[in-house]
DNA sequence: AGATATATTCAACGTTCGTTGAACGCGCGA
DNA sequence: TCGCGCGTTCAACGAACGTTGAATATATCT
């Protein structure tokens, strides 16, 4: 009989059948893959890391995802699609709730951020793990400017026209600008790295979903609305 | 002869006397490996990339900062102690311009990020890249907020406390979380990844300093005192 | 049941990793 | 001038790396 796979991570089933698709091994890779490069970055996990701790074979790795660098690329991307998917919906609800006005700028910020940190919050290791990768991602100087815009920059470019409408008076270089200061301040919360915990000593806490929702808003939108006063 | 060392990195002057202290075998590394670790990470350098970079043995790295994490460390605190001598002596600059008030909140933003993005902006690629590499730090769940904290923060909490008396009525944890929203648009923008160049499609320049000098006071300031009015 | 396709493991490849002990060169104080 | 200490190179260690071709197990189809 088979006697590897000494420890196995898997609450395989062993009497379920299932079709080719569905291995639940391919998914376990996503979801370790995404926890660890979440935690040590794509260099500080090596492809056996991700194996062993979805109890399966090195050489799976590459019979789902060829390289490592496909293996990440997918990890990136399984959530990407409903992150964007989250936010179209959020702006389309905010337009309907503000027609026949344009939303303002606070209720635009709302549906950017809040899909994600609604997701960041939810509970689910994966999407915190996700959350993270992301953070990280962003602030890679190498290939991080472009695996961003790559993924997320044609939803993030619906907001900016909606930010843009909601703000007539800014111009174009302060627009950007803001959403450049947002999309930090937006990142490193996800990070969650800890250091506003230390920092405060405990008044503010890393993970504190409704503390973000309550200021983060309001706190862009007066932002963005400084930029364009004229004085 | 010695024949290695082929291509050699270093402006060495052959004739110049030197003391041991002085090496700039050492120096070359620490600047090699701030470039390297900056674009790549640390798991993303090897101790030889950093060497062949600088044209020499390898185990002259371990000589010089016992294992890897030594020489990151090295790198890490080389100009942190720069930065906070600055932004200290920027802060007590804004104090005594304002006395006998306090300073302002802009004023004590300008006072936080202005060293910072002077270096960033100073034409110095050694500046350049430990910007990047503090942002990709303050990013890192594991271990980013420990290492930003203890480097940093010590000075943050004069800054904090600059804010807390510009700003009376503003709550603990609005003070907090403020700055965390400072914090991380500062970072994205040292890091510099490009990305606004690609969504602005160049309306917005990655390392313009001017720009960012120009925006960021005036646009956190406006975002703490949205935080401090009660309605 | 037998054939077929997909999923997974086995075993190994060549390379590169971080690290180390010993040797070497050389300026400087005795 | 001798030797001593520091900076540096040399040569190599074992381990771990990403990747691969072939073998094996499992599920589906005829």
């Amino acid at each position: 009989m088979n006697e590897g796979a000494v420890k196995s991570a898997g609450a395989r089933r062993p009497g379920r059948p299932r079709t080719a698709s569905e291995s639940d091994a391919r998914e376990r890779l996503l979801d370790e893959a995404e926890r660890l490069f979440a935690e040590h970055g794509f260099y500080g996990v090596t492809v056996r890391d991700v194996t062993r701790a979805a109890g399966v074979d090195v050489a799976l790795a590459h019979y789902h995802f060829g390289a490592k660098r496909g293996l990440f690329d997918a990890v990136f991307l399984r959530r990407a699609e409903i992150l964007n998917a989250d936010r179209l919906l959020a702006l389309e609800a905010a337009r309907a709730d503000a027609a026949p006005d344009e939303p303002t700028v606070e209720t635009v910020i709302q549906a950017f951020v809040g899909p994600v940190l609604a997701r960041w919050a939810s509970g689910d290791p994966g999407w915190k793990s996700y959350c993270a990768l992301v953070a990280q991602v962003n602030n890679t100087p190498s290939w991080g400017g472009k695996t961003m815009t790559r993924y997320f920059d044609p939803v993030v470019q619906r907001f900016i026209n909606a930010l843009r409408q909601a703000l007539p008076d800014l111009a174009e270089a302060d627009l950007f600008w803001s959403y450049h200061f947002l999309s930090g301040a937006l990142t490193l919360t996800l990070a969650e790295t800890g250091r506003i915990d230390l920092l405060s000593a405990g008044v503010a806490r890393s993970g504190d979903h409704d503390a973000v929702m309550a200021r983060m808003p309001r706190f862009f939108a007066a932002g963005f609305h400084a930029l364009a006063r004229k004085d």
